[in-house]
DNA sequence: ATGGCGCATGGAATGCGA
């Protein structure tokens, strides 16, 4: 079973290149974050004819998060972490046993900005709807945690040190996560590696070979033990009109 | 050096991402 991890940033403008990739990958199950759209403005259609059925919380210009399973999808809940949190941030969806949970954590914007605070209370109210979850069975909460968790992930730790994606309020609540029994599954795999997920358009950060690991599969004891591998496709983050972000696949036995 | 990009909205300039 594969199960996929993928800030789309606008499934509108990268539709051709969704459906491309799941027409040659054909994982069973496609997370997606920032849709930038609506459900009336999600494009069913496509999905629809290459077998996948979606779950979504939309929004209309930001956010919005979906699970794509070629498998039924089961208690379907979005709202997460919180039902006062506007944003389409969060959904979870059960398929062949597997409990999905597909987050978009807050960007954050700046240390000394309403937003970081905004994100360190969001992180905080994830930990506490985790906690709740059974994390006995095969749970995975994957998605764009907005968080680099150590130097390592970095390629340029100095040109970030100290800011959002990085600093010590935000890696602490990413060792919180882990704290509640969960495993960071490429970390768990590859303990020493330097490997990115995302790649900033402005300062041409993937010409230049440097990137952060921010998108993240955070799996519990029990589903660990099925994890064979962990594949960043950098070769979509290539070409034209990339997302930002690179398609990540967790791959279980 | 942290923006110089990319996307959505709306029909230009601005907000936002990370």
């Amino acid at each position: 079973m594969r199960i996929v991890s993928w800030n789309v940033n606008s499934i509108r403008a990268r539709e051709n290149r969704v459906l491309n990739w799941l027409d040659q990958e054909r994982p069973d199950v496609l997370c997606l974050q920032e849709l930038k759209c609506t459900e009336e403005q999600f494009p069913f259609d496509g999905f629809d004819a290459l077998g996948y059925e979606v779950a979504m919380q939309g929004q209309k210009t930001y956010n919005g998060v979906a699970i794509l399973s070629l498998e039924p999808i089961e208690e379907v809940e979005t709202g997460l972490p919180w039902p006062d949190d506007a944003a389409a941030r969060g959904i979870a969806g059960t398929i062949a046993g597997v409990r999905v949970v597909n987050l978009y954590v807050p960007n954050g914007s700046a240390v000394d900005s309403d937003k970081y605070d905004y994100k360190l209370a969001w992180l905080d109210q994830l930990a506490r709807w985790l906690g709740a979850q059974d994390r006995a069975g095969e749970l995975v909460a994957c998605g764009d945690y907005n968080i680099a968790p150590a130097d390592i992930d970095c390629s340029e730790p100095e040109r970030w040190a100290g800011g959002v994606l990085v600093s010590d309020p935000e890696r602490e609540r990413f060792r919180g996560l882990l704290s509640l029994g969960l495993h960071d599954a490429l970390r768990a795999l590859r303990p020493d590696t330097r490997e990115w997920t995302w790649w900033d358009f402005k300062t041409s950060m993937f010409e230049r070979g440097e990137g952060l690991r921010i998108d993240h599969h955070l799996v519990t004891e029990r589903l660990l033990a099925r994890c064979e591998d962990v594949v960043i496709d950098v070769a979509e983050r290539a070409g034209d009109k990339p997302s930002d972000h690179a398609p990540v696949t967790l791959v279980l036995g």
